[in-house]
DNA sequence: ATCGTACTATGACAAGCGTCATGAAGGGAG
DNA sequence: CTCCCTTCATGACGCTTGTCATAGTACGAT
């Protein structure tokens, strides 16, 4: 295997927490579902399942900021409105090809976690933090005043979460494409 | 008391469903949040856990609908952005006064059982299409064409979600604000 | 070859879960 | 009063949860 086991329980349990949400997924699923030595979880992980969810997040985020950072040089004429169409894309393939049972998996960590005292709380908030600086400084770079970015950056990535909600119930990508065409008009307003 | 067991433990099921998921919640949990006596929730609940989540997610569907038509009575000068401003100023005042624990159930719900098959889906889908009609007809009524409606109530109830989902990881209402300056001009731009 | 560290294996713990079985009150109808 | 049906009470079942303890193997360094 190309990577370790620690890696491949890292991944594993990302995509379980986005299925299933973070209190119905079980360690003992997680190392199953990375073909992992079970014993070799407490050894990887000392910090027990919130290290795993926090290192999974992280490794999310830091996914998702590279698929933003990585437009600029993709697109053909580049705008806001391409990088929200770019960022939605990713998930409009992931329903298509895999089917709706994933979400996201800051979606379903906050929905968990976030109404009592956790340590993963943290890394949720630098998880979204590091997504939405990413958007922030693609926003920047294709033009719109620094000072709108963030507030624009939390629009995109808010709309784009709802849509994924949306998308899942209906087991369908119409929302998707919904809110790409609304906010499309606008996002394109803010260049200078 | 003036409402019964059984509307107490609904109520209780969606404020807990609201901060733990629905995975984290406990039908001990619920029973005794409610007050009521253990015995009777497979008296009223024949169906399990599943019947409770979905009646409690029903239930917060109505409310939500019936705050998105009692709009228009409200508002001096009634608009699409007035609408979604209304919407949103529930949960800065929810935030404000009881603090960041409690989402929407409707996420919580989602995040925790789209991903396989349950019986709540159903009522899931139930509960946002509602929701959605609600916003809709609203939409219709202050001006906005019908054919853009459905997929305007999608882009205004799946930035709010979003955005609830920022509040909550940043413990700030911010989020919330930024959602509305920067889709109020959109909004209003539909009305004939 | 001997040691030490890194990794794997396995079993147990207390606690929680959803559900069910059984029994006891309560109160109107016959 | 007796019956019956609604409502409440309590304990138990089998299962899963996160965590821990303990032992075993592998393997490079000295």
């Amino acid at each position: 295997m190309a990577h370790g086991p620690r890696e491949r329980m890292v991944y594993s349990a990302a995509q379980l927490l986005r299925t299933r949400g973070v209190t119905g997924t079980g360690i003992r699923d997680v190392v199953e579902h990375a073909g992992a030595p079970r014993g070799s979880f407490q050894h990887y992980f000392p910090g027990g399942k919130d290290q795993l969810v926090g290192e999974a997040l992280l490794w999310a985020a830091g996914f998702a900021a590279e698929r933003v950072a990585s437009y600029a040089g993709t697109a053909a004429d580049p705008s806001p409105a391409g990088l929200f169409a770019h960022m939605v894309e990713q998930w409009k393939a992931e329903f298509s090809a895999r089917g709706y049972e994933r979400g996201c998996p800051v979606m379903a960590t906050v929905a968990d976690l976030a109404g009592e005292e956790s340590a993963v709380n943290e890394q949720v908030r630098a998880a979204l933090g590091r997504w939405e600086r990413a958007v922030a400084a693609e926003l920047v770079r294709l033009g719109v005043p620094g000072e709108r970015a963030g507030a624009v950056a939390t629009l995109m990535i808010g709309a784009l979460e709802g849509a994924i909600m949306f998308a899942r119930v209906r087991r369908n990508v119409a929302p998707l494409d919904a809110v790409v065409a609304e906010l499309s008009p606008l996002l394109d307003s803010y260049r200078t």
